[in-house]
DNA sequence: TCAACATATCGTCGATTCGCGAGATGGCAA
DNA sequence: TTGCCATCTCGCGAATCGACGATATGTTGA
């Protein structure tokens, strides 16, 4: 049987149905975070384990303050990228773990349509 | 340096600048492809290498025929299935092989932003 | 507490996406 | 060719997204 999932519950772990997979919430997030050129332009600034501010994405990507903001919030829900503040400021970094996660629901998710 | 890409033209393997690595259109639309609830639940169908007709994709996903013939399009655009006509009858199955490429693409392009 | 600074949230607007029905296209058989 | 059937394409309205400026929130130091 099918695992009890309470209505509006963001599931954290795939839903699996006899060989059914459906692919987590999370990962349907993951999904919807990488697939903005905008998105992946910022995400290409933390190559090599760069931790940025807001503020320097914004000014890195060329684009306002506001929208680094809500967009890194889309990379953060993602499970792509974490945060942490220091004082005013609040420092972005990639999350390996989440893309690592969210990349092996993805492929266990792709192997159940081979 | 970078290589030298016409304008509007569709690149099919990753763009490698130095150190940085772009996404390929294909892999970008591989993402917006699965990026979806609707078009998840039609992966859904092509479990164990169904091959399904358009018409029976619409019906077993319980929407339209054009709603159907359209996101098919996209997953075909995204390389997750591939289609053969037989006769009046349009058959489309899961792409193994283009699968397994994007995710090649993408699991290269994260591992840059470590 | 207050001023300053960094970030987050809100309201708006244009662009894009989604799903549909209607009609066009393509293929088969008579 | 004609009729039929499956699919594709077009055009529409509704919903969502993307970027922005304005403003709210939260933090530090005076």
């Amino acid at each position: 049987m099918s695992e009890v999932v309470a209505a509006g519950e963001r599931r954290s772990l795939p839903l699996v149905t006899d060989d059914l997979v459906e692919l987590s919430d999370a990962t349907l997030d993951f999904l919807k975070a990488l697939a903005n050129p905008a998105r992946q332009k910022i995400m290409l600034l933390f190559a090599r384990g760069a931790e940025l501010s807001v503020g320097e994405i914004a000014e890195l990507a060329d684009i306002g303050q506001s929208t680094a903001s809500e967009q890194l919030k889309l990379l953060r829900r993602g499970g792509i990228v974490t945060s942490r503040r220091d004082g005013k400021t609040v420092y972005y970094r990639a999350n390996k773990d989440g893309m690592a996660r969210a990349l092996e629901d993805l492929q266990n998710y792709l192997k159940v349509c081979c």
